[in-house]
DNA sequence: GTTCCTGCAAAAGCTTTGCAGAAGA
DNA sequence: TCTTCTGCAAAGCTTTTGCAGGAAC
């Protein structure tokens, strides 16, 4: 289910977060370019538009987005921090040789191992690796 | 499974990697403490016994090991990156208090979507956050 | 002798921080 | 007015690279 950018707003209306014009920007890009972004994708499209707009701004703003909840981290890769709208439970596929990342549904609740029954768990996350079906 | 010292030395003969002095302390280390250490951890400890031992050798090392199916690597957080000499298919969970990370098994095959089912998967990880047994 | 490995120093890349000015309530 | 946000520059970290000397075979 795709996070629809006029509900986002509202949420964050609820949780008194400012909708300054970059936050928005970041907010709907997230929202119209589902592909799990970097900072430097974000940043590289919005800055055509906003002439002005500082890579501090994005990472700000992906801080404040992840910490309302609104915003998943994704560290498939060490050095590569991507970021995705949808934190639905899901798993994440990235192609080693198209680099493409694909969503894929998982059912997470069969993932409670009986090791961790005495654990809060608040974050499950799902990555794999390999070659996606149009590479091969 | 625990891999065992001399189990790993002789795949590594196998595979025509050589075992200098410095590349056996890492394996040593990471046989002997599983605890998914940092290169900060592996080099700290290491440059205690070896003095001259450069932080430079411990990272061309960890990617060797790891290119050579030895070690993997666990990206769990960004800005964190770890290492394990267990290659099985398994789960980490890191506790958000305490910092540990634990091991759990999980069954892979389970997870394999019908969505990838032309893709070809060749690294599945499974990582869970929260706050542990110890810390609740 | 040739190849590979080590380790220092420097560079690179990503992210955070400090701070002054701007925007918003 | 007071608070918050932006954006520049600088700093901080981790990791990589270049290269000279050293070890191993």
């Amino acid at each position: 289910m795709k996070p629809l950018f006029e509900d986002l707003k509202q949420e964050l209306r609820t949780k008194n977060i400012n909708l300054s014009y970059q936050r928005l920007k970041v907010l709907e890009y997230l929202t119209q370019n589902q592909c799990h972004p970097t900072v430097e994708q974000i940043f590289t499209v919005l800055h055509e538009d906003i002439s002005t707009l500082s890579k501090t701004t994005v990472y700000n703003t992906l801080h404040v987005l992840v910490e309302a909840g609104l915003v998943r981290v994704i560290t498939i890769d060490q050095n590569e921090t991507r970021y995705d709208i949808n934190v639905e439970n899901h798993g994440h596929f990235k192609c080693d040789s198209c680099g493409t990342i694909y969503d894929f549904g998982i059912d997470m609740e069969k993932l409670s191992p009986v090791t961790l029954k005495d654990f809060k768990i608040s974050d499950r996350s799902v990555y794999f690796k390999g070659i996606c079906s149009d590479c091969l």
